[in-house]
RNA sequence: GGCGGCGUAGCUCAGUGGUAGAGCAGGGGAAUCAUAAUCCCUUGGUCGGAGGUUCAAAUCCUUCCGCCGCUACCA
């Protein structure tokens, strides 16, 4: 049986413009989805964007413009933001669609009818004037000592019928899930703080609201609406036609990994498990928390007016370069700093210098030596099998790295055997052999074809287009691409097409 | 306040008991097939401070200093 492998991004909420964190997120998932399709797995792959609530309510009001029609055009504009960032999503799930209403409220009857959620009523402080709760921490003294919400507005203690979930049923369950699959939730600094969260104690949480009606009905009390979460979470089944469970979607639960920013690492570690949990269905194998992206050093933020459109970094470095340096640059789970200078650095130092250049090198040898035809794979000599035995391994190495999110570190194996292959030419010196000993600079240059195919290969996930553009020049047919494809050599004879740089260097204009 | 993380070469980081590592940057050399890219050699660290356990500690324990994260209804 061919193994099933689901993926999800966050469903990105409809705030905003999409950024180079939500660009991130994806790029990383689909990595992972790619990596697996190239593996022979039968992957979905999931993202979309997360559309109702009271903020979208608000800001369709100030554009004076109906919320779907205000949920269509940013969601539009992550679509298109995926779509430039080549994001192979295999659906684009919009919570707003009557396939995810219908499922969402499926979900919410299952756990109710289990006696997990029950009618509270939510109390705090609110703001009468901003339509909103605030938090004690978030309230200021106004000037006549009264609390007032940060934006000035007075507030007043009120409560608000809402239903609960009995989130506090779970603690034991949860703590249990973390404890016999420490893989669960990663990377382990985020795993260590939830266990300690979890061990704090668990309330009940608020699952519905009636102070706005921009969301999911409640099933059997129109006066709610569903509350962030449940709505939000929701999607990840929905997808899958949830709860048609003859659905041919169906087989793919539960996930294998849902890719998440670290702020929204406990609501699927804790929440969701608890809500799955209730519904009598199986949790996701893994969630597993990215960092934070500064700009040169510094927090992005609108008013600081550095917010980066992943489609202008691509305008101007193209998809694959801003793809690899966001993958490559800081281990993947933590935070990491984006500036010019180290994109430029990347792209010139590991692209254009060590894979291009020895694909480049390789390949024009090969057109002026061998009239571009691909030699025979005759004896090996100790340092070709060295070589090629590094290739070889590549995709089980990957594999294990990328199946505990090490992209970073799949990406410094990859590399290593560039480097060997770099260190290889240059010993082998085949452009010495060509004066000496022509079958023997022949042989030599038929590993380096293997190797840089082994190479192209394995990075597809990370680079589709130049790799893609990679292969075609190294003479490697579409259905020759997957690594169970890279057990059968390539047969001699082939001609290839003239080499043509794949990636080239950055040079910085000169600022005045 | 509570819980947790981090502090290792100029920079970014790997390394969880056994003679300090990688990449980049710096220095020297080789080669000239190639996108002037590449290869080889090399400088450089009392592993935040102090104390302790051990035959042996960056690695375990204690404490101090500095930075950061989490501390629930926030998308």
């Amino acid at each position: 049986m061919t193994a099933r492998f689901y993926v999800t991004t966050p469903i990105y909420y409809v705030n905003g413009a999409p950024h180079i964190g939500h660009a991130y997120t994806s790029i990383a998932a689909d990595v992972v989805a790619r990596f697996h399709r190239l593996s022979g797995h039968d992957v979905f792959f999931l993202t979309g964007t997360d559309e109702h609530g009271q903020k979208v309510e608000q800001a369709a009001q100030a554009a004076d413009v109906a919320p779907k029609e205000f949920v269509d055009a940013i969601s539009a504009n992550f679509r298109d933001m995926a779509d430039a960032m080549a994001i192979s999503y295999d659906d684009f799930i919009r919570t707003t669609e009557p396939r995810h209403i219908k499922s969402a409220q499926a979900l919410w009857q299952k756990v109710a009818d289990s006696g997990a959620i029950y009618l509270g009523a939510y109390e705090g402080w609110y703001a009468l004037r901003d339509e909103c709760f605030y938090s004690e921490d978030e309230l200021v003294a106004g000037p006549d000592g009264t609390k007032r919400a940060p934006t000035g507005a007075p507030v007043e203690w009120v409560k608000e019928p809402s239903y609960f979930f009995r989130l506090s049923d779970y603690q034991d369950k949860l703590l249990e899930l973390y404890e016999t699959h420490p893989e669960f939730l990663g990377p382990n600094s985020a795993n260590r703080e939830l266990v300690s969260f979890v061990k704090q104690g668990l309330r009940d949480l608020s699952v519905s609201r009636t102070s706005f009606k921009w969301g999911i009905p409640v099933p059997g009390d129109d006066a709610h609406v569903m509350y962030v979460w449940f709505d939000a979470l929701a999607n990840y089944l929905s997808a899958l036609d949830y709860p048609d469970t003859d659905a041919p979607r169906a087989a793919f639960w539960p996930a294998n990994l849902h890719l998440v920013g670290k702020d929204i690492a406990r609501f699927h570690a804790v929440y969701w498990p608890a809500f799955l949990m209730a519904a009598g269905l199986e949790v996701p194998r893994k969630v597993f928390a990215n960092g934070w992206w500064t700009v040169e050093g510094e927090k992005m933020s609108k008013s600081l007016g550095n917010v980066i459109d992943p489609r202008d970094l691509v305008q101007e470095f193209g998809l694959d370069a801003v793809r690899f340096f966001l993958l490559r640059e800081v281990p993947f789970g933590g935070d990491s700093d984006l500036s010019r200078k180290s994109l430029i650095m990347r792209n010139n130092v590991e692209l254009a210098n060590d894979l291009g250049n020895l694909c480049q090198r390789t390949l024009s040898l090969v057109a002026r030596n061998c009239d571009g035809i691909v030699p025979e794979r005759r004896e090996l000599t100790e340092e070709d099998s060295k070589l090629l035995g590094q290739v070889a391994v590549l995709p089980n190495l990957m594999a294990s790295q990328i199946e505990r999110c090490a992209l970073t570190d799949a990406l410094e194996d990859v590399w290593k055997v560039i480097r060997a292959g770099n260190a290889y030419i240059d010993h082998q010196a085949p452009w010495a052999l060509r004066k000496t000993d022509v079958e023997r600079m022949k042989d030599v240059l038929r590993v380096l074809l293997d190797t840089l195919r082994g190479i192209a290969t394995v990075l597809q996930p990370f680079m589709p287009q130049s790799m893609d553009r990679m292969l075609t020049q190294l003479g490697v047919e579409a259905a020759e691409r997957s690594f169970a494809a890279l057990d059968v050599i390539l047969p001699a004879g082939r001609t290839l097409p003239a080499p043509q740089g794949i990636f080239p260097r950055y040079v910085e204009q000169a600022p005045e």
